[in-house]
DNA sequence: CCGGATCCGGTCTGATACTG
DNA sequence: CAGTATCAGACCGGATCCGG
């Protein structure tokens, strides 16, 4: 099982703007619900498709590796066998809660989103163990 | 010129959470630039298409008319013959200054973007006129 | 049963060319 | 200058398969 090789994950592709260059990294509409499981504490590759939006496998499993290939994210062996893998943030990963946040915030104010307060404190909050 | 109707902008298409429905709305490679762009001052369509990431004009037109419809921005006629228009952000358009700006920093944080301090501090002000 | 990998049709993106 | 038309190819997402 290569886990080195993806397809695309050059540095900076278009412009050395910091907003352009995180947008390569985190610009569709998955890779960042991802993060914010992680933040929710979701860790393994089932709990994360079980999400509402329902993510393709195959799309979530690109996504991990791909985060996982920019450190955002690390993968950890839990159990021997059958192998079973968790996921968690990384300092870089944990970095990203910021625009979690602000994203949050402007969803819940201009669009009648109606995700529970307790949750959204939950995400705030961060991640853990 | 018909401008009322876009292929998709429903509001929440994946699931009520205002993450997920602020990516529904922002999350490809290209809309958060074009905002980008007009915290940075730019209004024209051809000041967009000379940022540095080259968007295709199709792709340009089609966010700003989606952009238009969320009434995240506004087109005003400047010039009558030829028609021109300058687009601006509306206050839901500057709401979005954190999600911008916690990018920048994640970005200028993480990625060896080497983008200049004075042109952050003026897209973090936000915008004007 | 879980964590993916593979296949595959359809959609969307984006480069180029074109128009008013 | 401000877009629209076109079109090949990339990508998405659903289904299915498979190793442990």
């Amino acid at each position: 099982m290569k886990r080195e090789k993806i397809k695309t994950t050059p540095r900076c592709q278009r412009s050395n703007c910091p907003v352009a260059c995180t947008l390569d990294l985190l610009g569709d509409k998955w890779t960042l619900l991802v993060i914010r499981d992680l933040f929710m504490g979701k860790h393994t590759f089932k709990a994360f498709q079980e999400s509402p939006e329902n993510i393709p496998s195959n799309v979530l499993a690109e996504r991990l590796k791909r985060l996982e290939n920019e450190q955002i994210l690390q993968r950890k062996l839990y159990q021997e066998r059958p192998p079973r893998y968790s996921y968690h943030l990384t300092d870089k990963g944990r970095d990203l809660g910021p625009v979690l946040q602000a994203m949050l915030m402007w969803g819940n104010t201009h669009v009648p989103g109606t995700m529970s307060k307790e949750d959204i404190d939950k995400l705030i909050q961060g991640a853990h163990g």
